[in-house]
RNA sequence: GGUUCCAUAGCUCAACUGGAUAGAGCAACUGCCUUCUAAGCAGUAGGUUACAGGUUCGAUUCCUGUUGGAAUCACCA
């Protein structure tokens, strides 16, 4: 049963009774009814002045009288100008809390056959994960729980950017300036140390080109000629060529990154169903750029490199193939893509990666149709902001990052000190409380970078550090927790929630029906997060629930009520509201404690 | 300079895709713990939705222009 539906349905039938207008349920449009007006969903009558011939208070007032009398669902109305309130019936929602009740899968929608592969994460091994890469996780993370909830086979791949110019820079500075170093050695973790390196290079290259230019030279000039960069530029052609020295050296400090980031996807609650590796890919497309010019889609110039013409779709030209027919980044996406393509079968195929690349993606994706893809359809850019700091924008190159690692440390320890000064878990043992800690300060985290909408960018201010009261994932737990004390202290009163039959209750309290419609909302949250891949859906859904449910909470008695029906009523509910919370903070990669 | 995106309370964000008096949180101020967890609840204050036009019953939302900001336009990724 879906009572929006049902009202749609209402209506249609209304408007054929009272003005013999023949309506499509589609075309009517239901909203929420704002909080000063009592009801629930609410009918704007403007657009249908011309049709019924009468004012929009006049179809209002019929419309609601009509639904009044012939639908049970609907126990009362009210009309304010234009808009019609429709007040639902206390039977009907103690229906509907029974039905979620009997359905443990509320909330996750049945299986639509489709398949869709979720790119995320694609770290480069030159540097550790900052706070850009945790919006990105998180993202992707939370996109995949929630396309597997409405419906979808996912797959969630991580295509590991392990080769290229920028890893040989940190290379070189640690052949050059590393003294034989090792994470062992140094205690240092092995993102981090490769990170040092990365940094190392660009000072060192900074210096060189400053050196470079004071000598005359043009800074453009300068930054190609200068020794560094011309070194790592032969380090990749070794590379490339197999070269083992290079190629060992390589292999080593990748190991020693991916023990690193072994650490901090771990950290993060972070996984994988798939790695794929660039090393690996890098050279895929060079078949489709061969298919591409036999298809005339792509052209070679005289130099010999190859081009796509995209001048009649309003773009410029792109380079797919440099001359020296080594492949560049286009190169090596048009092969994935035919990869992912064929080990997956996808309906969907969806790139986790920030909107700098909007361009590349809107080229890749039109390259794609031109070669006849039976897929291009179903790619999509899911193209999210950057994360600002006051500063302005973050460089790794110049150190001026939020590191991932240092800053999940830092809300697990504040979790810590906000848990302790409120003292109410002393019988916890030290196991018990750090997981709580690691709970919440993750919990906190995850929520702040997940409620922005993803196209946004966004504001981090390191100084203000990220609250755990008000909006935030802490405020959710912490509801979860009450809620399951409520149950706690049922289950002593041997009431348990799956034994409740909540039909028969004399009258509803108004907030006991909002949150009942809250809850009846929630698959439909859903159906929305996952048509948008926004998880700031979700986030915002369970804030509201939780929010109703502190109203609730304090304006209501549960245990001290005098009819047992009653009582046994607001448990069922607080249940489900805690049931629900649980599963829309897992669409977003968050736990939830018993206690906090 | 071309293209794309953005601009909402002091700050961080919403606004169900064109609907009611633009909502939350933080910060400030007032109340509420002898009763189920106060990481909570209730309230006060805070707005010319950057600016100027236009479209219509109705605009934060759509169109045009202006101002301010961001991204991108590499034989980088």
């Amino acid at each position: 049963m879906d009572i929006e539906n049902l009202l749609k349905e209402q209506i249609v039938k209304s408007f054929d009774a009272i003005f013999d207008i023949d309506l499509s349920k589609d075309e009517i449009h239901l909203q929420p009814t704002r909080k000063e007006f009592e009801g629930s969903h609410t009918f704007v009558t403007f657009p249908y002045g011309k049709a019924t011939r009468k004012s929009p208070e006049e179809t209002g007032k019929l419309l609601g009288a009509f639904l009044k009398e012939n639908s049970p669902e609907v126990q009362d109305f009210n009309v304010v100008k234009g808009f019609l309130n429709i007040v639902v019936a206390d039977e009907t929602c103690m229906a509907v809390l029974s039905a979620i009740k009997e359905n443990p899968e509320h909330g996750e929608l049945p299986a639509n056959g489709k398949s869709v592969v979720v790119e995320y994460s694609s770290p480069n091994t030159n540097k550790p994960l900052h706070l850009g890469h945790l919006r990105n996780n998180f993202l992707g993370y939370s996109i995949s729980e929630i396309l597997k909830a409405a419906g979808y086979t996912v797959t969630r791949v991580n295509l590991v950017n392990d080769r290229g110019i920028h890893i040989c820079k940190s290379m070189l500075a640690y052949q050059k300036w590393g003294k034989g170093e090792t994470p062992a050695s140094s205690g240092i973790k092995g993102d981090h140390l490769i990170g040092n390196y990365y940094v190392k290079f660009d000072k060192e290259y900074k210096k060189e080109i400053e050196a470079l230019v004071k000598a005359g030279m043009d800074e453009d000039i300068a930054k190609k000629k200068a020794p560094l960069m011309r070194s790592a530029q032969e380090m990749l052609k070794k590379w490339e060529e197999g070269d083992q020295e290079v190629v060992g050296l390589w292999k080593q400090m990748n190991d020693w990154v991916y023990e690193g980031f072994e650490v901090t996807y771990k950290n993060m609650g972070i996984d994988f169903d798939a790695y794929l590796y660039e090393s690996n890919t890098y050279i895929l497309g060079k078949d489709i750029v061969e298919e591409g010019l036999e298809k005339k889609v792509f052209f070679k110039k005289d130099n010999g490199s190859v081009w796509a013409d995209l001048s009649d779709e309003g773009l410029d030209q792109k380079l797919v193939l440099r001359s020296d027919g080594t492949s560049v980044y286009m190169t090596q996406d048009l092969g994935t893509a035919d990869l992912k393509y064929q080990h997956y079968h996808f309906d969907k195929s969806i790139y986790v990666v920030g909107n700098e690349q909007d361009y590349h993606f809107v080229v890749l994706f039109k390259i794609l149709r031109k070669l006849g893809r039976p897929y291009a359809e179903g790619l999509y850019h899911l193209s999210y902001g950057m994360v600002d700091l006051p500063t302005g924008k973050m460089k790794s190159r110049e150190g001026t990052v939020v590191d991932a690692d240092e800053l999940m440390r830092e809300m697990v320890d504040t979790a810590k000190k906000h848990t302790i000064e409120l003292g109410k878990i002393e019988d916890f043992s030290q196991d018990q409380a750090n997981d709580l800690y690691h709970i919440l300060g993750l919990g906190a985290l995850k929520y702040f970078l997940l409620k922005v909408d993803p196209k946004k960018r966004m504001l981090f201010d390191p100084q203000e550090s990220i609250e755990f009261q008000g909006h935030t994932g802490p405020f959710i737990q912490y509801t979860y927790a009450r809620i399951a004390a409520i149950v706690r202290k049922g289950h002593q009163l041997e009431i348990e929630p799956d034994q409740i039959d909540p039909k028969g209750i004399s009258s509803l309290h108004p907030i006991e029906k909002t949150l009942t419609l809250l809850l009846h909302e929630f698959p439909s949250k859903v159906k929305a997060a996952a048509d948008d891949f926004s998880p700031s859906v979700i986030t915002q859904y369970a804030y509201d629930l939780a929010k109703e449910y502190n109203r609730f909470y304090a304006e209501v008695s549960i245990f001290n009520v005098a009819d047992p029906k009653a009582m046994e009523f607001r448990i069922l509910l607080s249940f489900l509201v805690a049931r629900t919370l649980k599963k829309a903070m897992k669409l977003l990669g968050i736990d939830v404690p018993d206690r906090m």
